[in-house]
DNA sequence: CTCAACAGTCTTGTATACAAGATTGGTGCG
DNA sequence: CGCACCAATCTTGTATACAAGACTGTTGAG
């Protein structure tokens, strides 16, 4: 499904999309220098390029963060994503023939993952449908701008204690599908508004993120000495 | 109307944006860090971020060269172009009050630059209509993202002899403000999108694109020994 | 005269050294 | 005991040195 990445850049991203990595997560330079096997200044250039990307900031002479959304910019990349992915259905019609054949597949993948209950594996698979049909437009701005947004609303997900239902997300999915198998692109733009929507309503983005989940979590089942 | 740039990267983006940089020049780090007064180190920085945005590219021990989008590129950038501006359009409704004065505003500038003549103001502000369109919808992704495009279609332009004419955009710009001043977003979308495909139009997509453009404008007049 | 080989120069690629600020842990005063 | 202050340590910020490759101009053979 995901080839593994060959950029420090992929990698980040990939952890992201696939729930390994959380919002607020320190990178130390030195210790993804150590990781990668590469010096400190690669790491620098990866970390800058990702920063352009909105997927980690850096706080001065403290370190490199994997960025944590506030809600404002939670409603805000949740909003992108619907102009974009709506606007994508409604205004393009040139799905390759085996593109609805593939996306079947995905979401086919996606019904497994549900059962078998990898969390990882199914958080990646969510977002990945929405890249995947982007990339079956063949636009590749279109495809990189979503797979950005993408990865910024799966942190906003880890942030603000989704309740997203995965396997009613995945009904969107092979709906979104089963009418563009039909050609009916804008039953589909509808519908794909109505996913995001659902998603974004799903958080709880009155709630402030709690800057110590990561902590409580490790620490939750008895702290030792 | 448009701020003087403090970064390298904002200051390249709006050279591109007035049409003082070309497609293909040349952005020597050395030149770049005299220009700017500062070191090598900073003046990598920015190229890496402007490469990771699209604008520049880099030439492994050549140098960074102002992209020159292929044919395929060109139409792709037009494409996202259209799907996210109309996309706003259509499901955005949230122009604050004062957004259509300002607009008309700018699109009153628009009319100045085109009777004074100033080419360089004139690329500028037509490229502006749409990054201060998206600005108004309060949307920062968004308005990023467009901008980063808007860059990449005005270098478009540059490359393949748009016979675009300033007058014709400045009334579709007219236009739209017109429409959006009824509230009938639907009508303003409509009329973006045959805006953008008019001036996607004007180009010679076929035409390979002239490598010796600049210095055969260089050369026109008679050149010296 | 043409062309291939080569030396010199220029430019980026990468690592490393050091400076500057942030954090942490300790110490002493109240 | 609490708190402010201070030293030690860690981390990024920035510049610089040097390596590696690309380009240019020259030179010499055919």
């Amino acid at each position: 499904m995901t080839q593994l990445p060959d950029s420090i850049e992929d990698s980040v991203i990939s952890a992201i999309l696939g729930g390994r990595l959380r919002p607020g997560t320190r990178l130390g330079e030195a210790k993804l220098a150590e990781v990668y096997g590469v010096s400190r200044t690669r790491v620098r250039e990866a970390m800058m390029r990702l920063e352009t990307r909105g997927i980690v900031h850096v706080s001065a002479r403290r370190g490199w963060f994997v960025v944590e959304p506030s809600a404002t910019e939670a409603r805000a990349a949740f909003q992108a994503r619907r102009v974009i992915e709506t606007g994508m259905l409604r205004d393009l019609h040139t799905l390759p023939g085996d593109a609805v054949a593939h996306l079947r597949a995905h979401v086919e993948e996606e019904r497994e993952a549900l059962h078998t209950g990898h969390v990882g594996s199914r958080t990646c698979l969510l977002g990945d449908f929405h890249i995947h049909l982007a990339h079956a437009f063949g636009n590749p701005f279109l495809t990189d701008i979503l797979r950005d947004l993408t990865a910024r609303t799966t942190l906003v997900s880890m942030l603000y204690q989704s309740d997203q239902d995965a396997a009613a997300s995945s009904d969107d999915h092979a709906g979104i599908v089963t009418l563009l198998a039909d050609g009916d692109y804008a039953g589909a733009a509808r519908l794909m508004d109505e996913h995001i929507r659902r998603v974004e309503d799903g958080l709880d983005l009155a709630a402030a993120p709690d800057p110590l989940a990561g902590l409580r979590e490790i620490l939750s089942p008895g702290a030792p000495a």
